[in-house]
Order: structure tokens, then sequence, then C-alpha cells
RNA sequence: GUGGGGGUGCCGGAGUGGUCAAACGGGACAGGCUUAGGACCUGUUGGCUUAGGCCUACUGGGGUUCGAAUCCUCACCCCCACACCA
């Protein structure tokens, strides 16, 4: 009996000991980067981690084992709000509970026997991280791609301190249960949209990323063309300017929606008898906060008329302009043209007692917006709409762009959905932004040589505003052009920037000259194999990319796109529903590496479902995992006698069997089937258990096998596997073993599946023959057309499952002269199938086909001893001939 | 709401027009070996059966086809992501 348990700590402490998993960059070899996304350490690690790293482990093993040189590192994404947090209420500092968090998680993750080189290891909150976190915002800022600007936040008025949306829970603080309002502060934007058009270009180039994921980023970026239209105001000398997809709208335009933000809102309504009223409804939209004002879930559109009116530029209509929530002010103009063609226009219209009309309708005759229900927003024809009626509207939305554009009261524009990344976070725990105020000199960039601009010590986690704020030591600095007082920004970065180019500073943690040496990153990236939680598809992968483009801008990295190809692991549930505290459904995976072992643990999560999928947790598979590691341990044990003769069929059986296997839990592997391959190995486990149980184990069949099942089982079950190598006298490690190359001749001798159909395609048959001949018959498959072709077929597969080895069946085949009906047989079409293009164009009537049948088929059935009688279809009793082709001539045996 | 992915036997999952009552594995059941359990081995694992087959089956309806788990179509259900982007 082996002890699990006992058996990983004694690896562990080897690998370790022997640094077997430690890597230099080496331009020699093959690399081969695998990285899973890094950690935020809240402390011990869930399912959701085990499965992301056993796959990730799983492969980068793998790719070890096949000679590559294999990047393969771990760290953690240390900075964030959950430790800020634990520090308020535990009184303590955020570095310490984080500093226990990684802790933990790194001991669990040693003992989950996961093949990362240590020696890489950082964490975001190391101030050799963070520098150059500042670094980089340094040469943002001084290309102009970082820049500050007014943006809502949530503000707790209460606490006096700004929240996180995950902070804000039904609208009221989570910590002191007031409610929350939306503020304006400056704060610092990233522009990412100056990439925009890049990052969604090279989302084609993205190979192996799943569909869905590109389909996400191509959304979230949301490049859409359309056009900014001038509306004149009544009563003054100005206009607004709207921004539509849809001008083939613009005829039932009965109304323009501007964002309550928008500065233009105040200037309409300055000193009229409308402001009060819309100064009201403006701040009771303020009221709500931004996580319920973007969401259009059960949201109620708000808003109100400010007494203005525009010009319709198409038709001179005079247009009245609102104000209300559901416009946003930094999409487009932030005003749009609304109308009944747009589901939210429509309720707004609805609400406020609005007219509407529709002017576009399925097939253009006119329908009447103020009996329909909902917005009509399909295609159609369109009506009322002057010279354009009768258009569809396709065509519509290109000449009425041309058509306003020409009478120069508007410009067709592109517009995207992403927006600049807002960065600046009011909160301690993170990367302070290397900025100054200066009196004279205004924002002043930190000087590089000054980096980094360290978090300071003393700060109190009080819960209160941000504690930057009170650090004296921390706030006030000399301004670096002028030398008077100044004052550094206390905002610190989004946590996203620390991991938008973390697996660039795995290839060389220790540079201090730059983030990372420039020649070790053009070594190892891109990254090949990325693995990680869907939910990071748009925000983190996104931000990557963009990074890696700003740093190839700056001469950084030559790599267009970190990435190479992607893994998004499901989801592990419990009852059919994901694991989380919260519901109480959750498996504390250290249990099972504390009792079961780390192997089962690993070996179950892979072997449960595809990685992509969602999995299902089950104790009883657990316990079955656990049972047949146990039982190929106890292969490795056998005591039967084993000897050195020459092969059996039986011996090459077992050889075919492991070759077959070798070649499928590769092909597996590769393609992340793991399930499939762990599968491929049991199975193969079973062959060798009756192999052993038969007595008769020839010395180096048996050697072979079980060598090669160590090393198959190597990167799933790391630990038993060494064990097992060990206990067959190998040499350690079988982690940097050479991995098991399958041999075709081998896999050929393999005389399981010697399955014969008949083929309609001539070439195949023939083929058989010869193979046949060669003996070394394989897997063919025949499909045929007519029903007595399957019984034959039967009848022939019971025939080869009866005999035991290729040469019996072969003399079967030889006697009963197959080769030549072989040929005929294929000849044979019916003719209710000679206009199908897969089939050869050769017709026969039925009775020929009796009579070919008849010939010579039947002496070879009978050599099967099957007794056979050839009827036609009309005479037939067998159910399915009828059943298959009614009223179709038909032979069947009975 | 929009976009994506799915629904196959007790479970995970193959299969994407004809060797399909459906690979492979797990689980379960029965038998063997054991004092017993574990481990191991054998068999069974949709129903009926005179053992040749027959019937019912791949979420449900409708269709295409000589033939459908597989193709088309309409439902229903589940999961994930995004979310008032004009």
């Amino acid at each position: 009996m082996v002890n699990f348990v006992k058996v990983q700590e004694k690896w562990q402490g080897r690998w370790k000991k022997d640094r077997v998993f430690e890597v230099k960059s080496d331009p020699n070899k093959p690399k081969f980067y695998c990285l899973e996304m890094y950690p935020y350490p809240s402390g011990k690690l869930h399912m959701g981690h085990v499965r992301n790293y056993s796959i990730g482990d799983a492969y980068a093993r793998y790719k070890r084992m096949n000679g590559f040189n294999v990047l393969y590192p771990m760290g953690y994404d240390a900075f964030g709000l959950p430790a800020e947090n634990a520090a308020i209420k535990n009184k303590s500092h955020p570095k310490t509970w984080t500093q226990n968090c990684i802790k933990m998680m790194k001991d669990q993750q040693i003992q989950l026997g996961l093949s990362y080189d240590w020696t890489r290891e950082f964490a975001s909150f190391d101030e050799d991280y963070y520098r150059w976190n500042q670094w980089i915002f340094l040469k943002l800022f001084e290309k102009g791609l970082a820049y500050k600007k007014a943006a809502p936040i949530n503000w707790c008025a209460d606490c006096g301190t700004v929240l996180a949306n995950e902070q804000v829970e039904d609208g009221k603080c989570w910590r002191c249960k007031n409610q929350v309002t939306e503020k304006n502060l400056e704060q610092w934007f990233l522009k990412i949209t100056a990439y925009a058009d890049r990052l969604l270009e090279d989302i084609d180039s993205l190979e192996h990323w799943p569909e869905k994921v590109k389909i996400m980023q191509r959304n979230w970026i949301g490049k859409s063309f359309g056009i900014k239209i001038s509306w004149k105001l009544t009563d003054r000398d100005s206009s607004v300017e709207t921004f539509t997809t849809r001008p083939d709208t613009i005829f039932s335009v009965t109304f323009l929606v501007i964002a309550p933000e928008h500065p233009l809102v105040f200037e309409l309504i300055k000193g009229t008898n409308f402001e009060k009223a819309a100064l009201e409804t403006i701040a009771n939209i303020k009221r709500q906060t931004i996580a319920e004002r973007t969401t259009s879930e059960g949201n109620d559109k708000l808003g109100c008329f400010l007494g203005v009116h525009a010009i319709n530029p198409v038709n001179g209509e005079k247009i009245p302009i609102y104000v209300a929530n559901f416009v946003i002010i930094d999409y487009g103009t932030g005003i749009v043209m609304a109308n009944a063609h747009d589901q939210r226009d429509f309720e707004f219209a609805r609400k406020y007692k609005i007219p509407l009309k529709f002017v576009i309708s399925e097939d253009g005759s006119p329908i009447d917006a103020n009996k329909a229900t909902r917005a009509y927003t399909n295609d159609g024809i369109l009506f009322d709409s002057g010279k354009f009626s009768g258009m569809h509207n396709r065509d519509a939305i290109e000449e009425i762009s041309k058509f306003i554009e020409k009478t120069g009261r508007g410009k067709r524009t592109v517009n995207y959905k992403l927006r600049d990344w807002l960065i600046s976070r009011q909160r301690y725990w993170g990367t302070p932004i290397p900025i100054l105020y200066c009196q004279t000199c205004g924002t002043v960039p930190v000087p590089l040589d000054q980096l980094p601009i360290k978090l300071p010590e003393d700060v109190e986690f009080t819960g209160e505003g941000n504690p930057l704020l009170a650090s004296h030591t921390f706030i006030h600095a000399s301004c670096p052009k002028c030398g008077r007082s100044a004052k550094r920004e206390t905002d610190t970065m989004d946590t996203f920037v620390d991991s938008s180019w973390y697996f660039l500073r795995y290839c060389s943690p220790k540079y201090s000259s730059a983030p990372f040496d420039p020649k070790i990153a053009d070594y190892w990236m891109p990254v090949d194999q990325y693995i990680g939680g869907i939910e990071h598809a748009i925000l983190h992968l996104l931000y990557a990319r963009f990074f890696t483009k700003a740093l190839k801008d700056l001469g950084l990295t030559t790599i267009d796109e970190p990435i190479h190809r992607l893994l998004c692991q499901g989801m592990v549930t419990l009852g059919g529903v994901t694991m989380s505290k919260s519901r109480g459904n959750v498996v504390d995976p250290g249990d099972i590496m504390e009792n079961q072992g780390s192997d089962t643990a690993r070996v179950f999560i892979l072997f449960a479902a595809l990685p992509e999928k969602e999995l299902e947790w089950d104790d009883q598979g657990v316990a079955g995992v656990n049972r047949f590691l146990l039982r190929a341990w106890n292969l490795v044990e056998t005591d039967s006698a084993v000897v050195d003769r020459a092969l059996s069929n039986n011996d090459r059986h077992v050889l075919g069997k492991l070759h077959r296997t070798i070649q499928k839990v590769t092909q597996e592997i590769e393609d992340f089937r793991f399930s499939l391959a762990i599968g491929a190995i049991m199975e193969f486990a079973n062959v060798l258990a009756r192999y052993r149980d038969s007595g008769r184990l020839q010395k180096e069949v048996w050697k072979e096998c079980l060598n090669s099942l160590a090393l198959l089982l190597s990167p799933f079950a790391p630990h038993l596997a060494e064990e097992m190598w060990e206990r067959l006298g190998n040499k350690p490690f079988v982690s940097i073993a050479p991995w098991p190359k399958f041999d075709e001749s081998k896999i050929d001798i393999e005389a399981e599946w010697v399955e014969l159909m008949l083929q309609e395609a001539v070439s195949d048959v023939q083929s058989v023959l010869s193979l046949l001949r060669l003996e070394k018959p394989r897997e063919i498959t025949f499909i045929v057309a007519e029903p007595w072709k399957y019984e034959f077929a039967r009848q022939f597969k019971i025939a080869i499952a009866q005999s035991r080895t290729p040469g019996e069946i072969l003399k079967l085949l030889m006697n009963t002269g197959l080769k030549v009906y072989g040929q005929e047989i294929t000849r044979i079409v019916p003719k209710w199938l000679s206009d199908t293009s897969k089939i050869p164009k050769v017709v026969l009537d039925p009775q020929r086909e009796m009579d070919s049948f008849s010939e010579g088929n039947e002496a070879l059935l009978k050599a099967f001893g099957c007794p056979i009688q050839v009827v036609k279809e009309q005479d037939s009793k067998h159910p399915k001939a009828k059943q298959a082709m009614p009223g179709k001539p038909a032979i069947v045996i009975e």
C-alpha cells in the first residue's frame, strides 16, 4: 500500500532540493511559456484555483517532457480592496494580511505539486514590482497616454470616502448603510481609446483564442458607424449635436434627449421657468448610484422637458428637448435624437406622453406608433420620409447620411463603446501614482530616478477617507522642477494595471533597469498558453493587450500580442450551482490533498470534465479516481512471474495497446481533453491488470508498459508517477524524463480491431484486401446501402470476434474467396441510389444484384456458419427491408 | 434585452447522415477470491424476449431522407458574459 500523502511530501521535497523546475532562457532550446492567471491571495485555495493550476501544470509538465524549455511561473496579485477591508476590520495593515494569505496559498500550491519555477515569484505589492507600474505610467504620461479629467464616483458622505462598486450594496454604503451618491472627481485615465482600432483589428490574429472571448472583446470595443447631426435651436443662435447610427429614422424624431451631466443643460435652462424642475430631476438622477444608472433592468426612465426646442434639419419640425437618465454623457455626443424606432426612447415617450410616429414598416405601408405597444426596431421600408419614402431602411441609412452631409448639417463619424481606462483609486493599497502638484509648476511627473514612490507606513485604516490623505510623510514633497513644496497625488492605481504586464516581469523578475529585460522577454514572449477564468475575458485581457502594444510603441518589446493561446476553464459546481462561500456549497481542496492526496484531487478534477466545461463535484468520482491510482500503483508492485522469451500474440497485443494509448494520450493532451487522456490511461491500466493476471509476463514488454504508465501519468499524478518511476529502478525524475513516443508499427500489430464492412468506394475494399495479405489488418469502415450488406457485415463481425488472431481471420477470408467478391460487391449499386453523387454510377438491375450476391457471397456466409436464404423484398417477412426501402427492390438475408 | 455556449443512458463525456441501444471511463448491481472489509478478477447495467430478434430511446414538436442523436425548422429549458452605447 502506498501512502499518497507521504509520497507527495517526499517528492515535493526532492523537486525543491534538486531545483528540478527552475529554468533559464536558452536560445538554443525551443521555449514554451505556460501561464495561469496569477491569483488574488485571499487565503486558502478554492476548487477553481485547483482546477486552473491542475490544467496548467499538466500541460506545462507535458511540454517539459517533450523537450521544451518551459517557463511556468507563479506570483500574486497582491494589491486591492479586500486587503484594505480586512485591515479596517482587524485594525492591522493590509500588507500583514496579504502576506499571510500569500503564505497560505503558496503552501497549498506546493502541496498540490505544481511545477512552478519559484525563483521567479513576486507579488504586485513588492516595491520592486510596483515601481515599474510607476515607470510605465510616467512613460505613458510622457506620450500623452495618461491624463486627468473629472469623472463620477460613488461617494459616501458619512464615511467621507469613495466607494468601489462592490462596496455599494443596494445603493447603500457597505459599512454605514447610508445612501451612496454620485460625485465628480478629477481622476487619472489611460488612453486606451487611442488603441481601439488596433485592439479591434488584431483580434483577428488571435487564432487560438476562444471565439466567444473574441466576440466579447469586439463588442466591448464596440465600433459603430454613424453620423453626427446638428440641430438648430429655436429662440437662440446656437445648435446641438446628436450622434446616431440610424439616420434612416430621422423623419420620425419627436424629441431630443440630453444627458444630465451635459454642461449644455444648465445653459439651456438658465433663468427659465423650467430651471427649477429640471435641476430637481437632475438631482434625483444623480442620487442614483452609478450601478443603478447603468443597468437597464427594472430601471425606470427618468427625465423632464427643458423648455427648449430644436429644428429637425430634414423636415423643419419643431422638436422638444428633454433631459433623461438613460442617456450617457460619454458616448457619442451625449445627446440623442429619439423616436419610436428605439425601445428606450419609446418607453420614455410613453411615460412622459410625448407623441410618437413610425416611418418604417415591414412593407412600407404606414403604421400608427400611438397604437403600438413597443418600438419597431426591425428593418423595413420607409414611409412619411419625404423623397426617401419607399426606400429600404438599410439603403436609407446611406442615402440620408449623404443628404445630410450635403446640406452641411452633419458628418459621418465612427464611434466606439470603449472608453478610456479610469485607473485612479482613492485608496491606500495600490501603486501610488507618481505625480506631484506644485503651486507654481502645476502637475509635475516624478522623475524616473526617484522611483519607487513607496507607500508610507504611518497610516491608519479607519475606513474613513483615503489613508494616504492623512499621511504627512507621504503627501509633502518638493517639486523636482522648482524645488518648492509640492503635494503628492494620493490616488493609487487600479490593480488591473499590475496584471497588465506581469507576464513580462516573469521573464526577468530581478531586472533592475527597466520593467523587464527586452532581450529575455523576446525569448520567452508571447505566453504560449494562458489559462484562467472567463470572467477576465474582457477587462484583464484587453488591458494586457493594450499594455503590450503600448510597450511595443515604447520600444520595450517587439511583440504585438501577449497571449498566443487562451483557455478559459469552466466553473466548479456542487449541486448544479457554482461553489461559493455565501451559498455554503464549497468543498475544501485542502481536505482532499491531506486525505486522498493531491494526485487524487488533480486527476479527479481533470478527469471529471473537459477544461472549458462546467465541472460538477462528485465525491464518489473522487473515490473512483483514488482507486484507479491505487490500481496503477499495484501494477508496479506486482509479484507475478516475469520471463524473458519471444513475444507471443498476447504480448504483441499488449504492446499494441500501449502504443495506441501513447498516441491517444498525446493527442488528447495536445487538444486539452485531459479527461479523455486519463480515460485512455485507465483503459490501458485495465489491460495491464489483465495481462498481469494472465501470469505470462514478458520481461521487456512488462517493463516498457510500466515505465510508460509512469510517464503517461506524470503530468496528471506527478507524485505517484515519481514513486512508480523510482520503484521501477529508474533514476529520478520522471517529471523531466522524455515523453514516450508511439511506434506506429507496433500499433498495427494490434489485432483487437479487425472490422470489415462493405464500403461504397471500391478503393477501400482493395486496400483492405491488400492489408490483409500483408497481415496487417486495421480498422476500416465500410458503409453500405443495402440491408443485406449490413447482415453480411454483421456476420462477418461475429466471425472476427470469434477468431483470435489476424492470421486466423486472414485464413478465413482467403478460404471464402473474399478478394473476388470484394470487387463485385462494391460495384453493386441499387437503382434508387444511382443519382447520389457519392456512389459510383454503376447501376445493376435487382436481378443481377441478387445473382452476384448469391453466386459467391452465399459461400462466404456459409463459411461463417450463417444459414442464408435469398428472397425478394416483396416476399420478405423481414420488417427492416420494407422499412428501409418501401416499394424498392431489395434483397435480404433471413 | 443583446451576444455566446449547451441539452446524449445513473454520472462525466464520445459520436455530427448508414458497423448506434450509442465509444471510453466512472458509478451501481451480481458473482468469484477472501474469516470479513479493502484490493483484485468476471459478468450485468433501456424494456421485452421462444435469444433470432422485437419495441422504446440521444429535451419536445414539425420537416428533409430509403435511412436522423447527427441536417433544417419551431418551441422549451440550462449555463456564461455584457448590460439604457442611440
